[in-house]
DNA sequence: GTCTATAGCGTGATAGAC
DNA sequence: GTCTATCACGCTATAGAC
């Protein structure tokens, strides 16, 4: 309501000039995003997330206007940098790279982040039912911005003749995406790697999983 | 603590020999699970719940005994009613149905209960990620005899050769349930029907998505 | 059985010392 | 900048009238 959110998630709010509690902003945000993906929005306390960042509960407000706040800046940062993860790998392709390279690299990045590399990835995914109404319409503009790069993904292997043309692309995208976020739910460190997660899942997804094919 | 909890998820605590009010039960019960399931576990408060059921927030404790048990109560009926929708479904495919129809029998069912059909099992899902750890572990006992049909259901078929034997099928059966799950997230009722999805996916899993296969 | 009233506690948020 | 202390509120749960 008061303050001022310059979009991106980066940063927003900072009362001072603000450069040396830099890195105790970092902490705090580090510690919500941890604790918001082991509780939920609702069920992670103020109280939680300040022991976490190893200071008190008050001093989080020098930070923050409110815990919605706190939650729009985790949220931000999360899809944020899956996106650019995700994009960076695909774009490192060499430019002759097919379309089931591409898909598969995206893939398997989207997963690395989400159950290896990055909290607030995962913090993201697994509070994404649970975002007050206000925060979600906000959010949602990058939220889309990501939705629209695998949408352009799967829209230009379609046009390759690289996917049959049958498929409801949206359709596609939402289950592709469904499979690899859904796997925060289950996914125990000790299992298979992301990359082995997505190798199977991309096997999957063009060849099929009947024994024959190819 | 206090209830006996009597395993399964059709009634449990009943102070009077209970008969008369059994409407009244379930009428608290289907609000649950739908407060539950737009607002998470620790987003929905008592009143929201008194509030769809038509009664107070105090009433509620004359058919359960804390927030808990009634989440419990919600959770358990939500994984029963999947199972016995989906067993039912796929047991009542003609003996010489194939694998690759009882598969997509199953995936289509699952969808059709999540989308479509009930409240409970939605719930069940939505805030599969959010319950607290003794409800958990007990729930579990439950959700895990649902799995065991998916793993039976794979497991089948790959030692008919339907499945190529390269696959995790543990992976594989999170990779499935996970797409079919997360499918409450994006659903929109005006869009495809969960039928529509599921034949979608089946095609997608079975053939793959590129155009030349078959 | 269902209501109203309220206890008791935990929560997000604020104020002010240091 | 970070702390302690505290307010105001809303929550789960209980008590007791009807």
């Amino acid at each position: 309501m008061s303050s001022t959110s310059p979009a991106a998630g980066t940063r927003s709010t900072q009362p001072s000039g603000g450069r040396k509690s830099d890195a105790t902003r970092r902490r705090i945000l580090d510690a919500a995003a941890a604790t918001f993906r082991a509780k939920g929005y609702a069920g992670a306390r103020l109280s939680d997330i300040a022991a976490a960042a190893e200071t008190q509960a008050g001093s989080l407000y020098y930070y923050f206007d409110s815990k919605d706040e706190l939650l729009e800046a985790v949220l931000d940062i999360g899809v944020t940098r899956v996106f650019d993860f995700v994009r960076a790998a695909v774009e490192a392709l060499p430019d002759d790279a097919g379309w089931r390279l591409k898909i598969t690299t995206a893939i398997e990045s989207h997963l690395a982040m989400a159950l290896h590399l990055d909290t607030y990835s995962s913090a993201n995914i697994r509070i994404f039912g649970q975002i007050p109404d206000d925060i979600r319409n906000r959010h949602q503009v990058l939220q889309r911005r990501y939705g629209q790069f695998w949408r352009d993904l799967l829209e230009g292997a379609a046009a390759d003749g690289a996917i049959r043309d049958d498929m409801d692309l949206s359709v596609l995208r939402m289950l592709v995406l469904g499979s690899l976020n859904w796997s925060v739910e289950w996914y125990k460190p000790n299992g298979r790697t992301a990359r082995e997660i997505g190798a199977q899942f991309g096997q999957m997804l063009f060849d099929g999983i009947t024994e024959d094919t190819d």
